[in-house]
DNA sequence: TAATTACCCGAGTACAGTAGTCAGGAATTA
DNA sequence: TAATTCCTGACTACTGTACTCGGGTAATTA
């Protein structure tokens, strides 16, 4: 199975997204600063989403970018192959010719986590994940840990890796 | 997260084993042969299995490996981790330290995904691994599919690859 | 006891894919 | 037109997988 960097920094970005939706649009630097992922290599994740459809940019000043739909209507699983290709954890992708001409001894196994993953996956929304965060966050402000805001300018220590 | 040929390889020659399980000790080279693994790599895993108690190995002639517990008894997640160290699919390991001090904002999801493909793996026993397979031959038997026997003596086209 | 069979172990290697960089271009706004 | 922002493709370093190789050591058989 390939999950990556690449697609959970798309599913992060999509949230980071999800949380400013109805405002105006969200620069690529301001996501890229705010999750620590390296601006150039958003950029291809941002670009592969858009290609989906998933979301829609603007450019100039004042451009950034916007979900295309609803939070409630995007699921991770669409975020992620959108970036990723595929979820599949079979050996042959699928194909059932992975030992002579039939299956091998394991086959079905992959073939029915394969689908475990993907009904899980596809069970969340970027809404679901907003609420769960915000919930987080107000637990946060009420003391519990120390952490960055993420509404409202912010800026600092850009150094510190 | 990983998931590999190794622990691909890892639950099938772990499934070769239990389909023999109380007869005489199965070869190393006998186990490669049929699933189409490099011995070489082969022997790798299987040392690792054996390091983890899940099989017992004898040497000299009429030696092999052989399951060290019941069928029943050995989980998929059990195999997987054995080889593979491990399934965990957060950026952290499951350190919650993804995002400056605290978690990142797909932190739990990942957590979440990570408990699911657990609770899976460690539902399936070879024994039922073994079951399904048997079950598949006997359709494969009855003329279904073409297919090279799994029991008994066999050997052809070694040279197919 | 010598030969054979088979497991044991560590080091080394080719390759693919991920993660990330870089340079230049095109659209939009002020 | 100048600044800002997205857009695109090519390029690179690195890591980890999937192997190979060469020498062991233990048990059995003749």
């Amino acid at each position: 199975m390939k999950l990556t960097t690449r697609g959970r920094y798309a599913v992060t970005a999509m949230v980071d997204l999800a949380l400013r939706a109805g405002n105006a649009p969200v620069a690529l630097a301001d996501i890229a600063r705010r999750n620590h992922i390296s601006p150039a290599y958003l950029e291809q994740l941002l670009a592969a989403l858009r290609r989906q459809g998933l979301i829609e940019s603007s450019r100039g000043p004042g451009g950034g970018y916007r979900l295309a739909r609803a939070p409630q209507q995007i699921t991770v699983a669409c975020v992620i192959s959108a970036v990723n290709e595929t979820l599949d954890v079979t050996r042959c992708g699928g194909a059932r010719d992975c030992h002579d001409e039939g299956p091998c001894l394991t086959h079905g196994l992959w073939e029915d986590l394969t689908e475990h993953i993907r009904v899980f996956l596809e069970g969340v929304t970027l809404a679901e994940l907003c609420a769960r965060n915000r919930r987080a966050m107000t637990d946060i402000s009420a003391g519990v840990l120390p952490l960055r805001r993420v509404h409202g300018p912010r800026q600092s220590s850009l150094a510190a890796k």
